[in-house]
RNA sequence: UCCUCGGUAGCUCAGUUGGUUAGAGCACCUGACUGUUAAUCAGGGGGUCGCUGGUUCAAGCCCAGCCCGGGGAGCCA
């Protein structure tokens, strides 16, 4: 039977001298009396005292870290420093047990002590079960709840786009096929290849790259709509920034343009910092001591200028400095490492695409804020952006945040059919795979923008944790599907 | 994919110019103690040194190939 109560409730809301009954995991077992315990519900566990003299000793023994037990007793004023209130047992029951002793069976790899974040990406079904990893998949939740929040307060609708689709349009990457032939033996057409006809849709399917282009399509009747779910890339990217499937928040909004697109993604971002440092400060607590004890091993000049909470608070009250990727060139130019030939890449003139160094440089050392990067030069944009009157840009934007680089990337779209399409040809788009997209602009075509969120890259912001593999459950990364 | 660093006990790591029986802390087992906060104290068990091949009288250490992991880069969110 599932308990009322919760350890949350117990440590925070509840008074002494309550009759209790809790289910949790075992973290650590001390002095053969203080028994740690945690039920998820929050990072906090809850001190369970036994009586070791009055308890069978062969149970004392089975409770080892990693066992799940199930405590009767009483709540009461704690003898200890440590918290407010604990448990004096009166019975226990052992829901399932965790061999500590390797010469008995497998043992539970979790300890009472800090692990590595590689080890624990090893035992990813059980990391779940860390103060790290529940803080981080608690807010993990806050955020996918405050997302939607964001957009329903503002009247926007949720569009479910579909995970599996037709076009391979956008170029946003390499594909991950979806197909239900036998690869061993795929049927042929009479010219030898495989015949895609007889496949399961009729057709060569993929998993999603973006929901954007079903998005502007349900904006140009809703109005306000965004997306929120799964996206694949099946790119060999091996870097801490990076994912084969990811999450991804897509606003899209119609009569909106480029200023309308920043304002709205500004607010997106620092609404949900807010709502991380006010609905999430136990587990902000806790991942902001750990990045504090991670810090006393680094050398003076790699700490941090801020702990976490103090960064989070900053980038919640600061304005993004919002500047064209022309005037972002000039400073580049004349600042200082490019001078003395310190970028591995040297800004030597307009047209040429950001290295991450250069992101760096604006965002950390040059205006220590979020920086909102506008106007690239058309070449190295999408299609599908809006041409700016000078021919040579487009109205897209990049939002840069420190230690992360790209957060956010957007653009007003190009709403008038004959550019779109002079787009396409420029491009060597095959136009006939995206007749659904350009029926937009022929009916009833107007102006309209909007952006990818990639939610492990907020994550890392607001966690503090270096690699997206530690935000998401279940990472997939070249070479890695195990779980 | 490229560059770079690494792989030694269940975990975190040390291991000297190649040289006898590969170490420590935590975890585990036995005992002591008992209001602890990653409890403490004493003792004990635990190793295919990532894999394959090579050099050498001798390889954890040197060389080659492969596998796996970290960091950086590219691609991007």
């Amino acid at each position: 039977m599932l308990p009322k109560q919760t350890i949350k409730t117990l440590l925070f809301d509840s008074q002494p001298g309550l009759s209790v009954h809790i289910k949790g995991w075992v973290r650590t077992f001390r002095s053969h009396r203080f028994i740690s315990i945690n039920d998820g519900s929050t990072i906090h566990n809850l001190q369970c005292v036994v009586d070791f003299e009055k308890m069978d000793d062969q149970l004392l023994k089975r409770i080892t870290t990693g066992s799940c037990l199930s405590i009767k007793g009483l709540l009461t004023e704690s003898l200890g420093k440590g918290q407010r209130v604990e448990v004096q047992v009166e019975s226990i029951d052992i829901l399932g047990d965790a061999e500590a002793d390797p010469e008995k069976g497998d043992v539970y790899p979790l300890q009472p002590k800090a692990h590595s974040l590689e080890f624990l990406r090893e035992i990813a079904h059980l990391r779940f079960r860390t103060n790290t990893f529940g803080a981080v998949f608690r807010i993990r939740h806050a955020m996918t709840f405050a997302m939607h929040t964001f957009f329903h307060e503002r009247g926007f609708f949720n569009i479910h786009s579909p995970i599996i689709t037709g076009s391979d349009c956008e170029g946003a990457g390499e594909i991950f096929r979806v197909s239900t032939l036998d690869p061993s033996r795929p049927p042929l057409t009479p010219s030898g290849e495989v015949d895609y006809a007889q496949d399961f849709f009729g057709k060569q399917t993929h998993l999603t790259v973006s929901g954007q282009l079903e998005a502007e399509l349900a904006a140009m009747a809703l109005g306000k709509v965004y997306t929120f779910g799964p996206t694949f890339r099946a790119e060999n990217s091996n870097t801490a920034r990076h994912l084969a499937e990811f999450w991804m928040i897509e606003p899209e909004v119609a009569f909106a343009d480029l200023n309308d697109n920043m304002d709205l993604a500004e607010a997106n971002l620092k609404y949900l910092i807010e709502y991380a440092l006010k609905n999430c400060n136990d587990d902000l607590q806790f991942l902001n001591q750990r990045l504090l004890d991670e810090e006393k091993n680094k050398k003076k000049e790699e700490r941090s200028e801020m702990s976490l909470i103090e960064r989070l608070r900053f980038v919640a009250e600061q304005e993004f400095e919002r500047i064209t990727y022309t005037e972002a060139i000039d400073i580049l130019q004349k600042s200082k490492p490019n001078k003395e030939k310190k970028f591995q890449y040297l800004i030597d003139g307009w047209g040429v695409d950001l290295q991450s160094e250069h992101e760096r440089y604006l965002v950390e050392k040059h205006f220590k804020k979020p920086v909102i990067l506008t106007d690239y030069p058309k070449e190295i944009k999408a299609f599908y952006m809006r041409v700016n009157d000078d021919g040579k840009t487009v109205r897209a934007m990049d939002i840069l945040f420190p230690g992360i680089g790209e957060i956010v990337g957007g653009s007003q779209r190009e709403e008038r059919l004959t550019k779109l399409q002079e787009r396409i040809r420029e491009l060597h788009i095959p136009e006939n795979n995206l007749w659904w997209y350009l029926d937009s602009r022929k009916f009833g075509t107007a102006p309209h923008a909007g952006y990818g969120l990639g939610f492990e890259r907020l994550l890392l912001f607001i966690t503090g944790m270096s690699n997206v593999r530690d935000v998401i459950p279940f990472p997939r990364t070249p070479h890695n599907a195990e779980f």
